[in-house]
DNA sequence: AGCACGATGCTCT
DNA sequence: GAGCATCGTGCTT
């Protein structure tokens, strides 16, 4: 089942808790290649210094501001694209960062396209499964940007670590150790379905 | 096996 | 022009 809308129109820290466990999906060339999502993180409104939607309304912040349920893809350090999900009601900017999969199809592919490298890390799952510009902003609601999250394994809480968010070098407290980050003790999920 | 640092280009000031 | 929600290399242990 593709995750409805609904789904992400809720307090950011419950979807991005929510999502552990989910399927990602995504149809490259016409191979579909699924990974469990097994890290998030929240960055939540224009008050959350980490969040870029601290700017308030930017050409790059806007899919933020929009409906839930879409992409927020965005380029950093030169070389890398994230992928988020857009969270929360229409115009509030909030989003979850992908931060983690464990590949369960097309894993041979995913290695591949990083030159037989792993695919472990926010940057190197978008380059695995080919996520870049043209997929911000896309609806992850529906199966049409062949891109999209299904409901996947339950992962239950005794499995769920939280700690503060990664990479923030220069952002002040009390939001540089907001524990919002979610993840799934040894990044592991035992017999996953599919 | 772990840590430090440089690469790299887009976004906003 | 500075900073950046990272990654890979190369050096040290």
């Amino acid at each position: 089942m593709i995750l409805p809308r609904s789904f992400y129109n809720r307090p950011t820290l419950t979807v991005a808790r929510a999502l552990l466990g989910a399927r990602l999906v995504r149809v490259l060339d016409g191979v579909k290649l699924v990974g469990l999502i097994v890290e998030t993180e929240a960055y939540i409104g224009e008050k959350d210094l980490a969040c870029h939607a601290k700017a308030g309304r930017t050409p790059r912040t806007q899919v933020m501001y929009g409906e839930p349920g879409h992409a927020y893809v965005y380029f950093t350090y030169g070389n890398h694209w994230m992928l988020n999900v857009v969270t929360e009601r229409v115009n509030f900017p909030a989003a979850v960062l992908i931060r983690a999969i464990q590949p369960i199809q097309g894993a041979e592919v995913m290695s591949k396209r990083r030159n037989g490298r792993d695919t472990f890390g926010p940057g190197k799952l978008c380059q695995a499964m080919g996520i870049g510009k043209g997929e911000n902003g896309v609806d992850l609601t529906g199966a049409a940007s062949g891109l999209w999250i299904e409901a996947g394994v339950e992962v239950p809480d005794s499995l769920v670590t939280k700690s503060p968010r990664v990479g923030l070098t220069s952002v002040p407290e009390p939001w540089k150790s907001k524990p919002w980050r979610f993840l799934v003790k040894d990044h592991v999920i035992a017999s996953p379905s599919r």
